[in-house]
RNA sequence: GGGGUCGUAGUUAAGCCUGGUUAUAACGCCGGCCUGUCACGCCGGAGGCCGCGAGUUCAAUUCUCGUCGACCCCGCCA
């Protein structure tokens, strides 16, 4: 239909009789002259309709809307002095239109496709429309291009992409199920994967050794800015490895996709690492943003034999003391109470500040604090004049958590993030387990089928002390993905399943298939999955994951496009036997 | 499940705190003029269930409660 792309037209092409065709972005009726600005995918080139070049085109060009979309022939002519636009890579020719074609009309849209202050809900009711935009079609060809380059890097190590089922088994742990009811088995669901984890193992056992898949997961929790019920995967898992091995392999495929979406080198090769207890004690957090320092002190030490009472009766029950310093930053009293404030919300019992000034320590506290006291806590801490201590005193995960986000308000709000930075960031050494108190009893951090970085067989130690041979890769404070090395001997299997408490039979029934192909010459495997939404939003520098999937859901999972979650045909649930308990 | 922000022409916002005139602006839309614009310009015009439902009041876009929807966060997300 066309023989040129608006966006590719140039200097070169001056002379040439082409034939465009693509939607009318923006057009300038000037009466005698008619200006419009034509875009497809490519970009867009400025025609012209002059009567003097041909007067019938331009006598039909007056009807012209935008978005109308076009058939466009006409030549190439180089724009005349003074009138060329630098500010568009076509902008020094532009096309005298000979004839042109209306393809199709278009009514007045909902929103305009220029309008960068465009609410949300609107956007997404015409997400075809919002997609138009050449600034989201950026984000797309650029994910598009992030597909290729995993495929390319991955084929190129050596690795088999494998498709796993979206109709699967509904498994206990994790997150909780989207399901699928069977027809044929009545009162029998199907679960859609959370991720592929069990089949590619099961992969690893039928002998592929190095496998991945960009698979779509599934799960149904609340939703965030960077989470949505539906998301893309980039699925892997190798046999014969160490952690050593994946992180290597998945190193180089992140620098990959990084130097393809950014265009530069990231700042440090190989990644940096942590421990966990170490981003936990640092920064409060086990996906540290290492943008802004500000790191954590613990001032436990300090207040062992205070009069103060809320350190007293923490330090007695076992808690710690943590402190965080605002270099050079004299805080108003106003300030600080926002602080205080904002403690509060994020769950604090309370916050302690104290300002140093010239004339000495300002607090409410200070005069409970004897002199060794603060002659310790400000060598400690280095505080110096113009500096303000903050601190909370609370069980130790609990605090370390709180002033983990007390630090990334504080970072936020005196603009301590330099936001020109990249940081990446490998924690590895995971607790294994955690106690969750809805269940009260111990659940895999990771999951399930992670391995201690040791042997467990009959395991009755502190089972927070074990350590998982576990690993997540952080960019600027943001989980991209996370993995581990499995266990690949049913006795360590069922060692963990025995910490998680359970039982023979339960294990049997849920994950009998995995035991058994355990027992069938499974290969030490391991791997990592990453959130391929996630890395194109933090890549392209964007805040929300809805900007980097087609067609989102709000927060309420619901698609304002199609409007579904719906209703559905009560034949359709009769033939399913399934009868709701709402209306 | 909980906390917060928001909802007014097609769109983006102002007005609401402190209730009372024809609900304001910009962009878009429609008509007219315009041969070098590129966010074209100039003149004129149309366009509103102030999300929905109750309550208070002589009177509600404005105050109160509820509800629906969008967004941010906590819980949740192996």
């Amino acid at each position: 239909m066309r023989d040129t792309y608006c966006g590719t037209l140039r200097k070169d092409d001056v002379a040439r009789t082409v034939t465009l065709a693509g939607w009318v972005f923006r057009r300038r009726d000037h009466g005698g002259l008619i200006f419009a600005d034509l875009r497809d995918v490519t970009g867009i080139v400025q025609i012209v309709f002059s009567p003097e070049i041909a007067k019938e085109a331009h006598d039909r060009a007056g009807d012209i809307r935008g978005e109308y979309v076009l058939k466009v022939t006409g030549s190439v002519r180089k724009r005349p002095v003074e009138t060329e636009n630098l500010n568009i890579p076509t902008g020094e020719i532009e096309v005298y239109v000979s004839d042109f074609e209306v393809l199709n009309t278009c009514k007045v849209l909902p929103f305009q496709l220029d309008d960068e202050d465009m609410n949300e809900a609107v956007r997404l009711k015409y997400r075809y429309l919002d997609m138009r935009r050449p600034e989201m079609q950026r984000i797309f060809i650029e994910r598009s291009k992030a597909y290729k380059i995993t495929r390319d890097y991955l084929t190129s190590q050596g690795f088999y992409e494998i498709e796993t089922p979206l109709l699967t088994r509904s498994t206990p742990e994790g997150a909780r199920d989207f399901i699928v009811p069977s027809r044929l088995n009545p009162s029998m669901f199907y679960a859609l994967p959370q991720s592929p984890q069990l089949f590619k193992q099961l992969l690893m056992m039928s002998g592929f050794e190095k496998y991945f898949q960009i698979a779509r997961c599934f799960r149904d929790e609340d939703l965030r800015a960077d989470r949505q019920p539906e998301f893309t995967q980039i699925d892997i898992e190798m046999s014969f490895v160490t952690r050593e091995d994946v992180i290597e392999v998945n190193e180089g495929l992140i620098i990959t996709l990084y130097e393809a979406l950014k265009g530069k080198k990231p700042p440090e090769v190989p990644f940096p690492r942590m421990t966990f207890a170490d981003a936990m004690d640092k920064y409060g957090s086990d996906k540290p943003d290492l943008r802004f320092g500000l790191t954590i002190t613990d001032l436990t030490p300090v207040f062992l034999n205070t009069e103060l009472g809320v350190f007293k009766k923490t330090i007695e029950s076992g808690g710690s003391v943590k402190a965080l310093v605002l270099k050079g930053r004299t805080l108003s009293r106003k300030d600080l109470d926002v602080a205080v404030d904002t403690a509060k919300e994020l769950g604090s019992g309370g916050l302690i500040w104290i300002r140093k000034d010239a004339d000495g320590l300002q607090s409410p506290i200070v005069k409970f604090l004897n002199d060794e006291e603060k002659s310790q806590m400000i060598s400690r801490l280095g505080v110096e004049p113009g500096d303000v201590v903050f601190i909370m005193a609370d069980k130790p995960q609990k605090v370390s958590d709180l002033m983990g986000r007390f630090r990334l308000y504080l970072g936020e709000k005196y603009g301590l993030i330099d936001k020109s930075l990249d940081k990446f960031l490998w924690v590895i050494d995971f607790p294994l387990l955690e106690y969750n108190e809805e269940e009260k009893r111990y659940v895999a951090r990771h999951h399930p089928f992670t391995s201690p970085k040791e042997r467990l067989l009959g395991f009755d130690g502190d089972y927070e002390a074990i350590l998982a041979n576990a690993y997540d890769l952080v960019f600027n404070g943001v989980e991209l993905g996370g993995g581990s090395i499995r266990n690949h001997r049913t006795e360590d299997q069922a060692e963990m399943f025995r910490l998680l408490n359970i039982k023979e039979d339960e294990a049997a029934d849920k994950f009998g298939f995995l035991l058994e192909a355990l027992e069938m010459g499974a290969p030490p495997h391991g791997g990592i999955a990453f959130g391929f939404d996630r890395i194109i939003m933090m890549f392209l520098g964007l805040s929300s994951i809805r900007d980097v999937i087609a067609f989102p859901k709000t927060q309420k999972g619901s698609c304002l496009l199609t409007g579904a979650p719906s209703r559905v045909a009560h034949r359709q649930l009769t033939e399913l036997k399934i009868r709701t308990i709402v209306d």
